[in-house]
DNA sequence: AACTATTTATAAGA
DNA sequence: TTCTTATAAATAGTT
């Protein structure tokens, strides 16, 4: 759709690639965006730029708005519990990478059913061992974060903390650097979801 | 785009909104491949009907294409060397479901640099948790497979096995089982990346 | 970043 | 569902 009609094929020229794509993305999005909400399915769009850089759109997808929420409440303390609702327009700003919710929605629904048994045991094996991969740098990268949390002046860690890197919530260090966790925890991590 | 201009709010009439979900989908999906092609970028679609079917396009999926290579030879057995280079065209049509290196490719992507560190501990607590509850149900998934498999006319499980469900890769039950797997199939493993 | 000629997508209708 | 067609939307090349 345009002054000429254009072949599918990488478009050679840096200038003019960047300039389609620029375009194109947004039309993609728009057009993610208009499916799910007419029709009322789930829709999930990722695009990587060649620069690595990730635009996306997810129809439903709580953890990330709700996320953002507690971001807003930091970043501007007082009068926040007014306009929390429209975060749908805003949070695409807030995006460019994928929430743990959303790898997560993923997870479950590569392991659910139906799909499931669309699998081979090959597949599941395979699965199986990038999830442990997958699971040791998790706990790997929480504790190096916890470690350097650690080190900030004085307070010893003993009870509960409050802290930017948490979003405000209460966490107890000691039993995050352990599975399986407590039940407070275990608590908060399900309200995200 | 069409004989009026339509609102962007749920279409409420089923027959309607059924009509225009399989077009629209296509149109998502053929514009996500346009995008990837024309600007030579990572694109991945995935939508979610109401029914729970699942439709998506990955533009980058090297164990999907070569998952159907081996399917391919399974179906046609002979002459199933020529034409294993054009599988990208015709890849969709036995796609309708993730697979499991779509999967990890997220997977893979949001643990590593530098989405990893816009994820808070408590994200980390929650992924950690999820990683163990679904590494948990694809072992399940595939022992309770595995058995199944025994189960077939007698075929005392001693050595390697060839069969449809493991696309002719040689496998060891036995080893499959348990983790950690031995080296043979991690081989085969890593090949499927 | 805007413009606009064309192509493409698609809403209704058959 | 599938096809047809009028119209809305997206966008390629231009400014």
């Amino acid at each position: 759709m345009g002054r000429k009609k254009l072949e599918i094929k990488r478009i050679e020229d840096k200038s003019a690639r960047q300039v389609t794509f620029s375009k194109r993305r947004n039309g993609l999005l728009k057009k993610a965006k208009e499916l799910a909400v007419l029709c009322d399915v789930e829709v999930g769009v990722y695009i990587f730029s060649s620069r690595g850089k990730l635009y996306h759109y997810c129809s439903t997808n709580r953890l990330s708005e709700i996320l953002q929420r507690y971001h807003s409440h930091v970043d501007a303390e007082p009068s926040a519990s007014a306009k929390v609702c429209e975060t749908k327009e805003n949070y695409s700003k807030h995006a460019g990478f994928l929430t743990s919710g959303e790898l997560l929605q993923i997870v479950e629904r590569d392991l659910g059913e139906p799909y499931v048994d669309q699998l081979s045991v090959t597949d599941l094996v395979h699965l199986e061992k990038q999830l442990e991969a997958a699971l040791i740098r998790t706990r790997s990268t929480k504790e190096n974060m916890m470690t350097e949390e650690n080190r900030l002046p004085g307070e010893k860690v003993a009870g509960n903390k409050m802290n930017e890197s948490t979003n405000g919530m209460i966490m107890d260090l000691d039993v995050l650097s352990h599975t399986p966790m407590m039940s407070e925890q275990q608590h908060v991590s399900l309200d995200l979801l």
